[in-house]
RNA sequence: GCCCGGAUGGCGGAACGGUAGACGCUGAGGACUUAAAAUCCUCUGAUCGUAAGAUCGUGCGGGUUCGAAUCCCGCUCCGGGCACCA
């Protein structure tokens, strides 16, 4: 039994040309050198159990529409897809059910793009690329070798990011209030060794970079505010105990307000600093602040707690006495630690003064005679010489005397710190280095020919433990990729200790021939050159089995000389999941290239993304730290531009239909699949962008999609009768003059809104000329034809049925996009508004061709406006040309 | 605390300083139908009015302008970011 409802059979229309693309490759990028280019990118998911949610659907149908939309116009279209896949959540999984975690992620990655394909994305699935394939991850190794051999990559020990629920460090930006990024864990402060990307280094460029690109201004203010760049001044102070202190200040103006000097608990000054009599407070002080979590110590809202050390600093140009505290307001971690007080013009100072009865000395007026502490900049008073000046004078002056003197300078400090590279879990890159040695290290880099040169940098990363230094030694290009192991366990070990320490000793523990380059398991002779099969190894985890070329040297000349021979141990730290995402984009390029992580010839062509499309919480994660990927690459010489995303735009986020975040919690989270087997995928586009502007965050509303669902049924109905043929109201001679200028409007317009990503206000004046086309007895094939061009990027599986269905053998996007032609639009007759102050009274029609005067004439005797116009005189008239008059009325 | 962004009918939202509420949803009434669904037509910001129409109306208070949802100043609320960064 088939209803008239079923007559637009969207599953079936929906499969047929989702099977035709697949089958004619019409989104395969074909580097046409005779074609523009356009890479429209987006930020690739991490496939997560889940499944696509609505917000995932909303971001790949805008790019999906301006790819279809760019195609049609004759560029040659880039829309690739990739899969994030490292991360926790396979890996939870791992240790959950012992099933190796890249089971689990390809059986993500398999129902994600089934279900993109579901809604009729127009990707090439040949560029595919996965964070986890060895093959790509390969590259990802190499990139950080490249940082290791210009010494961007190195070890460091300090304080760090740790979260004992998740067994791992984390980077600064993946704390957030004290609490782990993902998950919310609670993280604490722990000194750990840990691989860092030296980002510090980049700070000016990627302050400076921002300028140029199109990105939203709260993302560009965003990265400007976390690098942090604030220029000041050094200051170093003499003081009693014969310990200079140097203090950090953006204030150097402030010099004169001086009355203590604070250092933070963890300054290395202090314990020399506290006399006999403090000793015993400061120590006890100390203590106390250690035990302390970071969000205690953070707490704003708490008191300024601090001890004084006894000792007195010296005034640089007053000579006076100035008490030396410790106090935890103070950030180790910024500056240089140490701060001068200066209660009078800094509220944490004065804060801190109050609490400790310590004097309050103002150097600086303002225009008003604020109340103190006044923070902002004036003009000096009780500084001496100074007194009188302007702040920003003043400061330059008093730095440059304390410079001749040798106690001050000007410098610049950055917040961003270095990136913590490192994390102790199992699902990530394995680091491409083995630590030896330090005498064995040594012997290597005299080894002039040595493979292991080829990623060496200048001065060695190394670390002590127990009396005994231990440097790194990178892989060679040969060695790559470094698969994961296999591992007993795949959870963290107690005290930072990694899931790779669970590796087979054979993986760990290896011996390197620094002549021939070969890596063999420590505790074999030449004779046992195959790596063991481990005994526990998953079958389908073969994959994972390191493929190191083991075998290079054994059959050589020189066989195995002891004297070749280093022994090491490899990091089993793994990157963080940010590594792949860092250039993902690039390998859409060249997916399959064994040479290079990206084909030169691919990247001349392609170049950059011209437009990338993802959310706004990477504002200082992924679209910092593939700033820094990509400038480093471009400073290597790898990649010609030193900016990797020119066009930056944020969808909103969909919220659920109650206004919330979508939730399970909630039980607000809409499926986007159950939308489209009920509504169809077409629909489900059409409505995710027509529900608002695509930057704003809006909510969901299934009753909505009734809309947009009857608009698409409409439009069957335009073209199909109930028997199945074409319909006759699309078979007209030619159009009115009205509907053509209608569909010129629509032309116009939606070519604009695509342009612009206002995809809603273009499906809006797509249902305008659907009703105007309803409103005529006939319309001709052409109209109707160009309609279905315009619909084609927002609804392309009804549009190209009905194209079929008008007689057209190829894909509507070969058609070519529709040009507007104004002159259909020029209207014979105007309408003109006629307001009394600015208010609607009446509206007139007149003749193109009738002039302003007798516009103005015809006006003042407008029936409505009359009324009006007789309260008073008419002290001035306003005509807006063909919009307007408006006159003003004087009592 | 600081820095952004936002606030328009019953709802989602339109509106180069120039007819506020396009388009869609909802609701009411009508047509078709034995009936329902679907579809089509009319109305749908508030108040007053039988109507014509009038008055009010874009978070609040001011201002600029012939004219302000739009520009400026001062608030309120909501969302996001940063947060002892010296």
């Amino acid at each position: 039994m088939h209803s008239r409802h079923s007559d637009y059979d969207f599953k079936a229309i929906e499969a047929c040309w989702q099977a035709y693309w697949e089958e004619h490759q019409t989104f395969r990028a074909t580097e046409d050198v005779a074609k523009p280019k356009y890479w429209v990118l987006d930020m690739f998911p991490y496939p997560s159990a889940a499944g696509l949610h609505v917000g995932h659907i909303e971001g790949y149908t805008a790019t999906d529409i301006i790819g279809r939309y760019k195609k049609a116009c004759g560029f040659d279209v880039l829309h690739p897809m990739g899969w994030d896949a490292f991360g926790l959540p396979a890996e939870q999984n791992a240790i959950a059910t012992g099933i190796h975690p890249s089971v689990n992620t390809q059986n993500n990655i398999d129902a994600f793009k089934k279900q993109m394909q579901r809604v009729g994305l127009g990707i090439d699935w040949s560029r595919e690329v996965n964070t986890t394939d060895p093959k790509f991850y390969r590259w990802t190794q190499w990139i950080f070798l490249q940082f290791f051999k210009h010494g961007l990559a190195c070890v460091s020990e300090q304080p760090v990011w740790w979260c004992p629920k998740l067994g791992t460090v984390l980077a600064n930006e993946e704390v957030i209030d004290g609490k782990s990024e993902r998950g919310h864990y609670p993280v604490e402060r722990r000194a750990l060794r840990q691989w860092v990307l030296k980002i510090t280094k980049y700070a000016d460029k990627l302050l400076k970079g921002l300028d140029g690109l199109q990105w939203p201004e709260a993302t560009k203010r965003q990265q400007q505010a976390w690098i942090g760049r604030s220029e000041g001044g050094l200051i170093t102070f003499k003081t009693s105990a014969n310990c200079d202190l140097t203090v950090f200040t953006t204030r150097p103006d402030t010099l004169f307000g001086v009355t203590f000097i604070a250092l933070a608990p963890e300054h290395s000054s202090v314990d020399k600093l506290a006399t006999d009599a403090q000793r015993g407070a400061v120590e006890s002080y100390k203590r106390e602040i250690a035990s302390k979590s970071d969000l205690e110590r953070t707490d704003l809202a708490k008191i300024k707690s601090g001890v004084f050390t006894g000792t007195y600093a010296v005034h640089p140009l007053t000579g006076a006495k100035i008490p030396i505290w410790v106090a935890d307001y103070v950030l180790m971690h910024h500056g240089t630690g140490a701060v001068m007080g200066v209660p009078a013009h800094d509220t944490r100072d004065f804060e801190f003064a109050q609490t400790h009865s310590l004097p309050v000395v103002r150097v600086i007026k303002g225009a008003n005679n604020e109340p103190l502490p006044f923070c902002n900049k004036g003009t000096l008073t009780a500084s001496g010489e100074f007194s009188s000046l302007p702040s920003d004078e003043a400061s330059r002056k008093i730095l440059s005397v304390l410079k001749a003197k040798g106690i001050g300078k000007t410098t610049v400090q950055y917040k961003i710190h270095d990136w913590l590279f490192s994390r102790q879990r199992y699902w990530g890159e394995p680091f491409p280095i083995v630590w030896v040695k330090k005498a064995d290290y040594e012997r290597l880099t005299a080894c002039e020919n040595s493979p292991f040169l080829e990623f060496l940098p200048e001065e060695s990363v190394s670390y002590e433990e127990k009396g005994e230094i231990f440097c790194a030694v990178p892989l060679t290009s040969e060695h790559l990729p470094l698969t994961l192991p296999q591992v007993s366990s795949y959870k963290p070990g107690e005290g930072a200790t990694a899931p790779l320490q669970n590796a087979d000793p054979s993986w760990l523990h290896v011996r390197l021939n620094i002549r021939t380059g070969e890596i063999r398991p420590k505790n074999e002779g030449c004779e046992g050159c195959q790596m063991p099969a481990s005994g526990n190894a998953e079958k389908n985890a073969n994959a994972y089995i390191s493929k190191e070329k083991t075998d290079i040297s054994c059959t050589s000349e020189g066989g195995f000389d002891k004297g070749d021979w280093i022994e090491g141990t490899r990091e089993t730290n793994t990157m963080p999941q940010w590594a792949g995402s860092c250039w993902y984009y690039l390998r859409y390029l060249s997916p399959n290239d064994n040479e290079k992580p990206v084909n030169a010839d691919a990247l001349k062509y392609w170049q950059t993304p011209d437009l990338y499309v993802g959310g706004a919480e990477h504002a200082v994660l992924h679209l910092l730290y593939s700033r820094f990927w990509h400038l480093f690459l471009h400073d290597c010489g790898f990649v010609s531009t030193p900016e990797p995303f020119q066009k930056l735009f944020h969808p909103g986020i969909i919220l659920g239909s109650d206004g919330n975040k979508m939730s399970k919690s909630l039980g607000n989270v809409v499926n986007p699949l159950d939308v489209a087997d009920e509504y169809g995928a077409d629909a489900l586009r059409l409505y995710e962008m027509f529900l608002g502007p695509l930057e704003a965050s809006k909510p969901w509303s299934t009753k909505n999609i009734e809309g947009v669902s009857r608009f698409l049924k409409k439009i069957w109905r335009l073209f199909v009768t109930v028997e199945g043929t074409l319909s006759e109201h699309i078979g007209g001679e030619r159009d009115s003059a009205a509907l053509e200028c209608l569909l010129n409007e629509t032309v116009q317009k939606v070519t604009e809104d695509i342009e612009n990503l206002r995809f809603n206000t273009a499906i809006s004046q797509l249902m305008i000329c659907l009703n105007g086309f309803q409103k005529e007895p006939y319309l001709s094939k052409t109209a109707a034809k160009t309609f279905l061009q315009l619909l084609a990027p927002f609804a392309p599986h009804i549009a190209e049925e009905l194209w079929e269905r008008c007689g057209e053998q190829s894909s509507i996007i070969d058609a070519g996009w529709p040009k507007p032609d104004p002159s259909k639009c020029i209207r014979d007759e105007l309408k003109i508004i006629i307001q009394v102050n600015g208010k609607l009274r009446d509206e007139i029609c007149v003749s193109t061709d009738v002039s302003k005067e007798e516009i103005l004439k015809i006006a003042r005797s407008a029936p409505r406006a009359v009324p009006f116009l007789a309260k008073g005189t008419i002290a001035k008239e306003i005509y807006v040309s063909g919009k307007l008059v408006n006159f003003v009325v004087k009592d």
